[in-house]
Order: structure tokens, then sequence, then C-alpha cells
DNA sequence: CGGCTGATTGATGACCGTCAATGAAGGTGG
DNA sequence: CCACCTTCATTGACGGTCATCAATCAGCCG
């Protein structure tokens, strides 16, 4: 129940950084096109969008901040190095998502595409003249920050005190929740984009997956897909969240 | 360098929840008491002021959310438990941070006091009626929000890829910067809320403060005040951030 | 079919958690 | 004012979880 307030509140999810936010596209729609014009979409029709092929860096940690960024469709991940490259990654950004907001001069991570990726590139000075314009849409984004803030919470819970078979079982199960509570997700990141995310390293990943697989809670297809074939199972082992 | 930057984000801070903000009373001045009626200060006189003493409830997850607090003068500290009792403390505030910013129905961490505390609690009514009346101040609200998740970043960073030691040395750095880079610190929090907020056990914040103290890079003083002999070689150990 | 990249599995050990005892400090009451 | 008690910090011994190092395996592409 607890369990899933908190996920609901990720349903709703945005990643900060110089920052992320997610802005309903079309609300609980799929993956769409995108639709200029739509007045449920203030940002439709800002900017360009353009398609990132696979493993493309987008902008790094340390840029000058020059604009905001949308998920169209695909995937990202956004991340933070220290010095001798141990590396957090602080999400992955899906379709609806957005990255970049924030009021530094510079982005605070990095952001590289996981897929071949549609982003939508919004200049901070348009971004700024629709909220002057549209002050709904100033609290539009403030939900969405905040929303993110509570992602990132319970991300500071699974970093901090979770052990790695609840921090692999509550990210496949954020995963689902994301599309809508899907017995099959993708897995489209690798074990180590997994790792970075989870602070682990990619072998636990793996022999976590592969207890998981054993004991029947999980099944791993091909094509970077996995099955939850016990999701109630997988929720105790979660631990809450 | 970016280690400042990380930490300067931290200066105009706030913490999540129903969620958190730094909000100016009086930008960079130190723990003053309210000034009703102050023009920089939007939320002067909004609510009303109330002193809690130390160790005390002010609000737990799950609760319905109907005021957001500011924290005038003393210390709250912000967590989320799991089911079993493990807590992650997402953070400590001070004087200017909010919390209870957000959108939802329920608070989503607990706060509780550390010392006796000065705290105005502001009915979500007067909030909204504020931003209504001044669009700016919906902006600052997102800026401040926008600024705690970049706070939030950094934590992950600390809770999934440091060492006991980094942490604790990123931590004592963090309070220093948070009062202008004084040497000398107060901790008025024990040592569990500290391990708590770090990912660590009381014993490993210990141990590890102990061998801080035998290396000279800090000295422990009477009252729960430390000063900070070495702070190159604190930040040196701290990993950057 | 060979070579590359990433996943899996294995062996070992370190870091830090757990369990436990001692020590210090503060608060209360005699 | 001191004695007692409670609470918290410190220190020690030990063990487990997960990281590290390393080898094999599977998939993919040319």
């Amino acid at each position: 129940m607890s369990t899933h307030a908190a996920i609901a509140a990720h349903a709703n999810r945005a990643v900060p950084g110089y920052l992320v936010s997610a802005l309903a596209m079309s609300p609980a729609s799929g993956l769409g096109a995108v639709q200029p014009r739509n007045p449920a979409d203030p940002l439709a029709g800002l900017g360009h969008a353009k398609v990132y092929e696979r493993e493309t860096t987008l902008f790094s940690e340390g840029d000058a901040a020059g604009s905001v960024f949308r998920v169209m469709s695909g995937m990202v991940r956004l991340y933070k190095m220290l010095p001798d490259g141990r590396r957090q990654i602080i999400g992955f950004l899906q379709a609806g998502d957005m990255m970049g907001l924030a009021f530094a001069a510079q982005y605070l991570y990095t952001a590289e595409t996981v897929t071949a990726t549609t982003i939508q590139r919004i200049p901070r000075l348009e971004l700024d003249a629709l909220m002057d314009a549209q002050p709904a849409f100033a609290r539009k984004l403030l939900s969405a920050t905040t929303s993110e803030l509570m992602a990132a919470q319970d991300q500071m819970v699974l970093l901090g005190r979770k052990t790695a078979a609840e921090k692999v079982a509550t990210f496949l199960l954020r995963l689902s929740d994301r599309k809508g509570g899907e017995r099959t997700i993708d897995l489209p990141m690798g074990r180590s984009d997994i790792a970075d995310h989870l602070g682990l390293t990619t072998e636990t990943v793996s022999r976590t997956l592969t207890k998981l697989k054993s004991t029947r809670l999980i099944r791993i297809l091909v094509g970077g897909k996995l099955d939850l074939l016990d999701r109630d199972a997988l929720a105790d082992l979660a631990g809450g969240f």
C-alpha cells in the first residue's frame, strides 16, 4: 500500500540535475509522435525534435546549460561521476521525462542515450517566456519537479538501506509500474547501467537476477526483455517501495 | 571546483518530501528572528511560528498534508522508514529550509526536531494564494525545489558510490559549508542520525570519526562540536563533492 | 566462422554490519 | 553535591554481504 503510494508518485516522474521533470505529453498515453499545438501540452511546438542514436552524449556535467530537453521516445541515462571514475546513475528517462530544468549555469550531470532516442530540445529562453505567459505552466513545472524530488527520496532509501536483492526487486517493480504494471518489461540498459543506478556491481546484479530466475520470480527473455512471474513475491522482496 | 559547485548548490538548500525548499529569510544571514513584512521574504507574516522542544514529531509519513513548514532556528530531520524499521534520513533542515512543499495529499516522510526548534507553519491555502498573487514567488519556489533536487543527487552519489570514510568526510564538509566554511561545526544530531543519513551504522560512524581524530584531520570538542583541522585533507578524502 | 562486447559464474577477500561489552555524559532524586 | 540511572558513544571480536579479480560463455556483426 505505502509501497504503491510511493510508486504512484514515481509514475508522474522526472529527474533533476540541471534538472528533470515529467511533463505529460499526453497524460498516461504511450509513446506517441509529437503533437504540436496540443492544448494539453504547452511545450508542443517549442524548440525542435531530433533523433539521436544509441550511446550518444547529449550534454556533460559542467557544460554550459542553455536548453532543456524532453524525451519523446527511447531512453536516456543521467549520471554523475566521482573524480576517480565511479559513476552514479541518477535516473533513466523515458517518454515524457524532462531534463535540464534548473537555474544553474551548467549542467550538473551527464546525459546519454541508452537506445535510439527522439528528443525535443527547448532553449531556456523559450521556456522562460512560456512561464511568463502562462503562470499555470510554472505551477506545472513545480509540480513535476516535486514529483522528481519524491522519486529521489525513494532512491535514497534504496541506496542507503536496501540489500542487493531488495534493490534489484525494487528496480524491476518500478520499471513495471512505469509501464502501468505490465508483467513484461524492457531492460534496454546494460547490467553495468543497472549496477551504477543501484549502487552495486555488474556481477552482483547478474547474480541477483540469476537467483530471481532460479526461484521462478522472473523469467529472462531474449532481446533484453524480462517477465515478472510473481509480482507479490517481488514486492515482498523489495521491502516496501 | 566541481566540489564547490556542488556545495554551493547545497547552500541554497531545501529538502523535498511532501517537499522541502530553502527560501531565503534574509539571504546569507544567520539565524535571525522573524521579520514580518520584510519585502525580501514573501512568507514573512504568513501562518504563525511556534517553538517545539527537542525530539518532537512535527508530522509523520502518511499524515494528511495541510501545511508547509519553515525552520526559523534549530534543526529538523526528515526521514523515511522501511516496514521493518530501517530508516533513511533524507536530510537535516536548518534555518531557512522549508518542508512540506508538494502536491501530494499526504506527507511522504516524517519530520522531527533534533534540537529545540522554532518553526513557521503555513497553511497550504495561504501558500497557494501567495503563488497566485505573486507569480515571481512561484518561480522562487521552483528555484528552491530545483536546488533541493541537486542536493538529492549529490546524496545519491554519496550513498551509492562512496566509502564510509568518504561519506563522513563529505558530511562534515557540507555542514561546514552551510555555515559559510566555518572551521568549527555543530553536530547536534546523534551518531545514529548521522549513520541513517549516510547509509552506515552508528559503530562505523564512530570508528570513522575516531580515525579522523587520530589522523589529526578533526578534533572533537565538548557539547557536540567539532573542529575541521585540515579541510584540504578532508576534501581529498571526500572524493569530490 | 572468427572476433568483439557484454553477461554469467566462480573463488577470494575486504569493508562494514552485527553482536557485545565498556566507557562517558547528562539528568534526577536523595 | 554526589550517587544512581539512563542514554549514547566508543571499542572490540567476528562474520556476512558484496566487491574484486578472473575465466568462461553467449550473442551479435562483419
